[in-house]
DNA sequence: GACCTGACCAATT
DNA sequence: TAATTGGCCAGGT
């Protein structure tokens, strides 16, 4: 399986209402530092439909700029919409809503 | 066809 | 302990 299915796959599991890292993300899809590979794989975003990109974050839990595919903070509205609470920062409270990656 | 960049994170020195 | 470099994949020029 190519990475990038991989990083998709991965993606595809994070649970309504929680957010991942690109990390956690990565580090599921096989290597820690494919992080990078994740951002890239998610810019391209074959399949917005079934790759909920809105919810990964970076490891501070806030979204980056580059991030707003549909223009501005949509998809912190999305989030927050699903529950996922937000920081005065702009952070997610990821002590909280950081996906667990557990069993499936 | 090759080189560089790009939504980042972790390990090493 | 802190700061820096390295690494991965694919698309664009």
């Amino acid at each position: 399986m190519n990475t990038f299915e991989t990083i998709y796959e991965v993606v595809k599991q994070i649970p309504c209402g929680k957010v991942a890292t690109y990390g956690q993300v990565a580090s599921l899809a096989g290597n820690a530092r494919l992080a990078r590979v994740v951002g890239y794989a998610l810019h391209a975003n074959p399949d917005p439909e079934h790759i909920p990109c809105y919810r990964v974050v970076n490891r501070f839990g806030e979204v980056s700029e580059a991030f707003a595919f549909g223009g501005g903070n949509r998809q912190v509205e999305l989030l927050r919409a699903e529950g996922v609470e937000f920081g005065e920062d702009g952070r997610v409270k990821m002590e909280k809503y950081q996906w667990s990656r557990r069993v499936l």
